[in-house]
Parts: structure tokens; C-alpha cells; sequence
RNA sequence: GGGCCGGUAGCUCAGUGGUAGAGCAUCUCCCUUUUAAGGAGAGGGUCGGAGGUUCGAGACCUCCCCGGCUCACCA
């Protein structure tokens, strides 16, 4: 039993008042009709007299939790707040009598009651419920932070002593959803945006489906897994890192468009931008390429944008982002031209490494080997600044990925000589969204030639023997699929905590997870 | 993992080496249209933890725990 401070002591204390009085702090159920809200818009308009009398005939219950308290002897004022709002209630002795009256000096801030009244305006204006009776629904034990509002001369909300530690606020989410107004709110819009995304991929056709969180071969991005133990089958298994192998699996199986909302787990750092497991939408096309994809992902974020804000254009942290479509799309070499004005199409790997290190530029040596690999570090060290507004950065280098299909305009001949030679880079048709510096996804048109899968995955093989950490394991059944034969088909990843924050102005990845990773206490 | 900042009452916060504080909340009393309700009084602390310096530590030093920002890592 842990020691009790006060403020428990005297809730216990009222708790047990209140089982003398022969009262369940804990029934079962309540009835309620109406809501907050609902009550708000009765009063909405100026009303007569007559109409003020009339409502004393219609007597509504809400139930919700006590917010506020003003006891003044044998009347008070309290809030409650419920799923849709706060509102006032009045209770008066005269009115619920003395033994409830008896009953109600027991309560706290953060007790749950339903109430059974009529709506009436104070004199001071708040379109309120005079309560005729009221039923204790749950008695609590713990305290809540004690937040207080006030409306200015101004007419502008200030909230004092607001419920503001953020490592409580995570610990404790229910806590901070109950005190912290916007919270909630934030949540709703989450909801909201996924319910649009599987809005305009439905319309389209595509079609839902649920593939392995554990995987005994994890697969589909380069990142660190989470690793853990089937006890029956004694086998090691992985938490998925991606879906992308199975819904492609489903591509080959007959299914031509599918999506997938997964949590997705990464044994990496935790910052403003990654948590541990998170959330992407994938949905493959079959027969489409990755400009079909482009076309889709701004439908789905700006239709997203849209239904949360009714425009395109949202504030985040201070800078406007318009998701209009068309979003600007550009090749990844012609972005870095752009920017350190050298074409990389014409530089040898050694000129590029010299640009590298004459500018000072980061650059992890580990990449050193690969051309490609060299041009995409460049890339990012250099460029991902400056994509704010909504845009494609287009055909990365092979080397990026092994799951990307070649650019069209490469004959096989070509192809088959541009591989022999390490200076020439083959480029990929893929596309990686960035709004906000962020990338917000990732889009192939996906190889399906089996004998270059079967090449590239096995490079990836190699690679992570030769340390570069991140790379794949081999999926033979994967390969096999792909063998059985897989149409040309698109693939699109989105990163739905990063689009969520984007469209709700959150500042860290924590604000858009109800219960983002913390280390245990 | 590095750097910087923080952890004091249930909540929000003051407290630069000398008796641990304020507001709200809690408890007692008054108060039948209040709204940060008001008035009178009272209680409430392992100052994140452990060592150390000192006559004396919430404060200074060392280590540790938890968190925030930032850099690195993370396509």
C-alpha cells in the first residue's frame, strides 16, 4: 500500500461519508439523452419569457465528469465536462433536497454524476442545467491537476496553472486528455485523417487488408528490428519493419489494389520525428507505374488536409505549407544541381567525394564505395533543407534500394553495361515526398524482374556482411513470388504520424501518439 | 551516445550557503445565480536518488535516475 497524501486521504474520507449515507459511489448505469453540445445550441438564439418557462418542462440528463466547483452554502455552480464539451450546472438544496444536497458537498473535482434537469440561462449569461436531481456514477480517488480558465476583458480564453509537464503528460495520458483542452482535439483530427486516407483509397478501389506484425524474416526497408522468441515453435521472430513484401506477396496472389495501416517497429533513436513503432499506410496498384502513385499521394494528403481544415494550406510551427496539387517534382540529381550547382551525371566518384570534403559537407565514409550511394548522402546532406513546401524528389540510385524498378529509358543492353562499370550510376523509379524537409513517404514503380530481385537482394546480403548495418536479410519467399510473377505495379508508403503532426501543428512525434514510448520509471 | 537545460507540496512555480515558500487544490467555518466566486482560519515536503565539501547544503562537487531541447544515429 503506498503512503497517501492528503488530498487521497480526504477522497477516501469522503468515500466512505458517502457509503454511510447508503450510496453506491459505483452503480451500474445511467440513462443520458443529451449532451453538452446539444444543450449549447438550445440556447443558442436570444429567448423569450415564455420559451424560458417552457423549458422547465423538459427535463434532459447528462452525465460527465466534474471540472469546477463554486460551493456557495446551500447552492453551487459546477461544470461537468462530457464526450462533446463542458456545461454548467446549477444545484440548489431547495431543488435536489437535503440528503442530496448532503451528498453533493462530498463530490470532487473529477468525480463522474449524471444529472436530470432543465436548461436556463444565469444572470450572468451561461446557458446552464438547474439541476432537479443528480446520481453519483463514479467517486474517484485521485486528484486531478486543478486547471483554471478565465475569460478576459478581451474576450481571450487565459488558462491558469495549466497541466503542462510534459513527461506527466505522456506518463499519464488520461490525465492530459481530461485538463488539456487541444488534446483531445488533436486525437479526433488523427482519426480523421485516417478515416480520409481509407476514403480516397476506397474510392479508388483499393482494397483493406491485415498481413504479419511478427515476421521470422523481416524485410522492405533498411532499418534495425526488434527481435523476439516464439516459445511453442522455439524459433526467433521479428516485429515488422515494413509490410511491403507481403502486400506484394497479395499483388502476385491476384489482388491488384490493396492497402495496409501498420504499425511499423524500428530499433532506432527516439526524437522529435521518430518513435519507436509508428504508423505508415502502403497501398500497391497493380499495373501502374510511380507517376500514378505521384498522383494519388497528393490527392490523398491534400483531400486529407481538406476534410481536417476545409483548404489546402495549413500553419505549421509559423510556416504555411500549401498541399495544393500539383506538388513540384524534381529528379535528385537535378535537386542537388539546383543547390551546389555540379551535375553529378558528369563527375567521377572521386570528383564528387573531393566536392564532399572540400565543402565540408557530412559524409559518412561507410557509404564511400558506391557512387550512388555517395550521390544520394550528398543529396541529403545538402538539399533536404530546402524542400518546405510539398514536393516529389525523384529517380534515386539503385544502390538506394533493391526493390525499385530501373528508369524506362534504359535499354537491357545498357543496363547490362552500366552495371559492369562502377562510375556509371543506374537510377531507380522512385519517389520520396518531402514536405516540411521531412520525408513523408516513399514510392517505387517495384521491380519485378526476378533475376535482378533475386541480384539486388543478394547484394543486400553482402552489404550487411561488409557492415553497413542496415541492410536486408534474404527472403527466398519472397523471390519466389516475384518468380510466380508479379505485374508492373506501384507501391506507396506514407508516414501517417508525420502527416498528422503536419496537419495539426504538433511539434513532436509525442503529440500525435496517445501513448508515445517512455522509459519505464 | 555528446552538449545544454530542468526535476522543490496533488498542480503551477519562487527560493545564489544560514528556521523550506506562494497561488490554486485539501481540511474547518460562513455564504441559495456563481464563473480564476468570495470571506475567516488550519494542515500538507525523503527539495529525483546516493555519496562528498562545509559549523551549516534545496543551493556547491561527484556519480546515478527521469525528462526536455539539440547534435549524432535513423534512406
Amino acid at each position: 500500500m503506498q503512503e497517501l497524501n492528503d488530498l487521497v486521504k480526504a477522497r477516501i474520507n469522503a468515500l466512505e461519508e458517502i457509503k454511510k449515507l447508503g450510496i453506491n459511489p459505483y452503480p451500474h448505469r445511467f440513462d443520458v439523452n443529451t449532451d453538452s453540445a446539444a444543450v449549447l445550441a438550445v440556447f443558442k438564439d436570444p429567448q423569450t419569457e415564455e420559451e424560458t418557462e417552457l423549458q422547465k418542462q423538459n427535463i434532459i440528463s447528462v452525465a460527465g465528469r466534474i471540472a469546477a466547483i463554486r460551493k456557495m452554502g446551500k447552492a453551487s455552480f459546477i461544470h461537468i465536462k462530457d464526450g462533446t464539451g463542458k456545461i454548467q450546472i446549477y444545484i440548489r438544496q431547495n431543488d435536489v433536497g437535503e440528503d442530496l444536497y448532503k451528498l453533493f458537498k462530498l463530490l470532487d473535482i473529477g468525480d463522474i454524476i449524471g444529472v436530470n434537469g432543465y436548461v436556463f440561462r444565469t444572470k450572468m449569461g451561461e446557458v446552464s442545467i438547474h439541476a432537479v436531481s443528480f446520481v453519483l456514477l463514479t467517486k474517484t480517488i485521485q486528484p486531478l491537476p486543478v486547471v483554471k480558465e478565465e475569460i478576459n476583458e478581451a474576450g481571450e480564453k487565459i488558462v491558469h496553472d495549466a497541466f503542462a509537464d510534459v513527461e506527466l503528460r505522456y506518463r499519464q495520458r488520461y490525465i492530459d486528455l481530461i485538463v488539456n483542452e487541444n488534446v483531445k482535439d488533436t486525437f479526433i483530427k488523427r482519426t480523421k485523417i485516417i478515416q480520409s486516407i481509407r476514403r480516397t483509397l476506397e474510392k479508388y478501389g483499393f482494397f483493406e487488408v491485415e498481413t504479419p506484425t511478427l515476421q521470422s524474416i523481416y524485410g522492405g526497408a533498411n532499418a534495425k528490428p526488434f527481435a523476439t522468441h516464439h516459445n511453442a515453435l522455439n524459433i526467433p521472430l521479428y516485429l515488422r519493419i515494413s509490410n511491403e513484401l507481403y502486400l506484394k506477396r497479395l499483388i502476385v496472389g491476384g489482388f491488384n489494389r490493396v492497402y495496409e495501416f501498420v504499425k511499423d517497429f524500428r530499433n532506432e533513436g527516439i526524437d522529435r520525428t521518430h518513435n519507436p513503432e509508428f504508423t505508415q499506410v502502403e497501398w500497391y496498384q497493380a499495373y501502374g507505374d510511380y507517376f500514378d502513385s505521384m498522383d494519388l499521394y497528393e490527392e490523398v494528403v491534400e483531400q486529407a488536409c481538406m476534410d481536417i481544415h476545409g483548404t489546402t494550406k495549413v500553419n505549421y510551427q509559423g510556416v504555411e505549407i500549401d498541399f495544393k496539387r500539383p506538388w513540384k517534382r524534381l529528379k535528385m540529381t537535378d535537386a542537388i544541381k539546383e543547390k551546389c550547382g555540379i551535375d553529378v551525371l558528369n563527375m567521377t566518384k572521386a570528383d564528387i567525394l573531393k566536392y564532399i570534403g572540400d565543402n565540408n559537407i557530412e559524409f559518412d565514409p561507410k557509404l564511400a564505395h558506391s557512387k550512388g550511394l555517395v550521390i544520394a548522402a550528398l543529396f541529403e546532406a545538402t538539399c533536404e533543407d530546402e524542400l518546405v513546401q510539398p514536393a516529389f524528389v525523384m529517380e534515386h540510385p539503385l544502390d538506394t534500394t533493391p526493390l525499385c524498378k530501373p528508369l524506362r529509358e534504359y535499354s537491357m543492353q545498357q543496363l547490362e553495361e552500366m552495371k559492369k562499370d562502377p562510375e556509371q550510376v543506374v537510377f531507380v523509379e522512385r519517389f520520396e515526398p518531402y514536405v516540411n524537409k521531412w520525408e513523408l513517404g516513399n514510392s517505387y514503380t517495384e521491380l519485378n524482374d526476378p533475376i535482378l530481385q533475386r541480384t539486388l537482394l543478394e547484394q543486400q546480403v553482402e552489404r550487411g556482411r561488409g557492415g553497413e548495418e542496415e541492410t536486408h536479410p534474404l527472403d527466398e519467399d519472397f523471390i519466389n513470388a516475384i518468380e510466380v510473377g508479379m505485374p508492373p505495379t506501384t507501391g506507396v508508403g506514407l508516414g501517417v504520424d508525420r502527416l498528422v503532426m503536419l496537419l495539426t501543428d504538433s511539434a513532436t512525434i509525442r503529440d500525435v501518439l496517445l501513448f508515445p514510448l517512455m522509459r519505464p520509471l
